[in-house]
DNA sequence: TTGAAAGCGGTACCAA
DNA sequence: TTGGTACCGCTTTCAA
């Protein structure tokens, strides 16, 4: 069927092995010979097979990229551009996309390592244990959170969300409504964690939603239960949660951010251009992905070892959806 | 490093053909040995390799899929759905995002071809010419969009459009803007085929913009030029860009649909939420995922030879972006 | 600089 | 039912 490099040495007139180092070390063959055989190889539509090349080196100049929900806009972005950077770097992808379960995460995660050099894991609920036994096996660099002994790369969203609260308390907000993401998930529960601190520092009442699934439609959810809560501004998982909260709340006839206030993470595109504009925590989600696959392949191909951490920042980007509390209330008149 | 079939053969006291055996068709292998292979497996930690056996067998279970841009929500749902239908049947799916750039798309599909038993090609934009000439290499499914001889699942957009058209007919609408996708896209050709004939027939005026971009930045561009135009009403190539003539309408005071009337297509997750709500074509893109993949492993697994073309229906959510035209105008006063 | 040959880790046909 | 063996297509010493 395809030509194989037998077929091009033959017709080249030449050893096989002459053929595989035209390919992969062109330098070693003298240049009249390899003209002749990449001449053969073209009249034949030679490509050296790449499985078979696996085979024999060990590697497969695969990565395998595990993503809880590929049609989460952010989680896209990130995708997108690991995409574009590993192939720049000769390497194909893996897409596996878990739909926000994590026990698919472990059993998929570990079927990849036996096909691919490294893993790209965006996986903020696989328990770290787990998450331990799967990069012994195999290389991996973690997104968007921080395992003991993992290379990773995070925009922890501390600082962005420090911001937010700094906003929202300064428009006179007193009462805080918080939406979760994902139980046990790295980045809802550090999210978590940054809010409730702040709000502390700040003296904010803060009341807390969920978890829930980070999507549109608990975002939605939440909204009628904030609503009721009575706090005068929203900080949601992320962006797509707090376009879930808005869609709601305009259903409801609630205005933004007139009677409540709304902020969100990620800063997609989707985010800065709802009505009204999302008020969001900005993270450089291309360059998390690139940054991850640098990452990874420094270990692959440069056979660095030592485990990295890196950290990209988060910034607050002020739009529309926040706006100074309805009432002064500095507490209730009771 | 790794167990190979060998070191469990040895383990268990058999062949390694044995070995192999009970991976491949356990039913040929009597219990007792095969469980003292699984033992032996279960005990090394031994795991079929799947580049050795796609040498061997000389299919890979790998499918590659082509889209022009996975951080397009429509792209993404179709793209999940694939990844969910392969992992399935047991395959794995290479991604690669060609960012809207057609001539990286014949280069990556020759590369992938190479490496896969089928693709999944999402390539609007590709020459006929060059399309036929991959699906000779490999087998390939092509999603939304129409090639002599080529397997196919679309959904053309000819119903819903038609629904959308008389849709603004019916609410007075006399002059309508068609903001078209990208040049050469076949979905885009499409529609605008579809859109001008509608408007033939009901003998509406329209006036058209692009090609352009499919992409949010590039509807936002054309609201002013629509404007311009005088249209009452305005159908674009999908959400994306729909969504981008919305938020560069909303940011010139433009009221939608007081003002304007807007109609995009693929009917997105957040075409539905924005503000006001998007009137829009659904497509089913998960089943035209899903049913994309079907036909592919129909052909890889089964040996189906017959090219197929499948066709899923579009139909017209009407939502509040779409009202009665400002002035009966019935025609100009002049 | 080039060729011969031994793998890489399986599969599958043929015999036993 | 099991084992022996010849590949699958390329890489990589080792010699020439």
């Amino acid at each position: 069927m395809t030509a194989s490099a037998e077929d091009v040495a033959a017709d080249a007139g030449v050893s096989p092995s002459t053929v595989s180092r035209c390919f992969a070390s062109p330098g070693q063959v003298r240049p009249e010979t390899r003209e002749r055989v990449l001449a053969a190889a073209a009249r034949l539509g030679y490509t050296p097979s790449r499985v078979a090349r696996s085979l024999a080196v060990g590697r497969t100049r695969t990565l395998g990229l595990i993503v809880p929900d590929i049609a989460n806009p952010g989680f896209a972005v990130v995708a997108k551009a690991m995409q574009a950077r590993a192939r720049r770097k000769d390497y194909a992808v893996f897409l596996a996309d878990t739909d926000e379960h994590p026990d698919d995460e472990y059993e998929l995660a570990l079927t990849l390592a036996r096909q691919v050099d490294g893993l790209l894991l965006v996986a903020p609920r696989m328990d770290t244990e787990r998450l331990g036994e799967v990069v012994r096996r195999v290389p991996g660099v973690v997104v968007n959170r921080r395992v003991p002994g993992v290379s990773s790369v995070a925009a922890p969203t501390d600082d962005g969300l420090r911001q937010a609260v700094a906003h929202l308390h300064a428009l006179g907000h007193r009462h805080l409504a918080l939406v979760l993401g994902a139980r046990h998930s790295w980045s809802s529960e550090r999210r978590g964690h940054a809010v409730r601190e702040i709000c502390e520092q700040l003296e904010l009442k803060l009341t807390e939603f969920g978890p829930h699934e980070p999507k549109f439609h608990t975002g939605a959810q939440m909204a009628d239960l904030v609503l009721a809560s009575g706090a005068g501004a929203v900080v949601a998982h992320n962006d797509l949660m707090a376009l879930g909260v808005l869609s709601r709340l305009s259903e409801r006839g609630v205005r933004v951010p007139d009677d409540i206030s709304l902020v969100g993470v990620d800063d997609i595109l989707l985010a800065a251009t709802s009505t009204p504009a999302l008020t969001s925590v900005r993270l450089p989600l291309d360059a998390l992905g690139e940054r991850a696959v640098d990452l990874l392949l420094r270990r692959l191909d440069d056979g660095a070892e030592e485990c990295q951490e890196l950290t990209l920042d988060s910034e607050l980007i002020v739009r529309r959806s926040t706006g100074p509390a309805p009432r002064p209330s500095t507490g209730p008149v009771s």
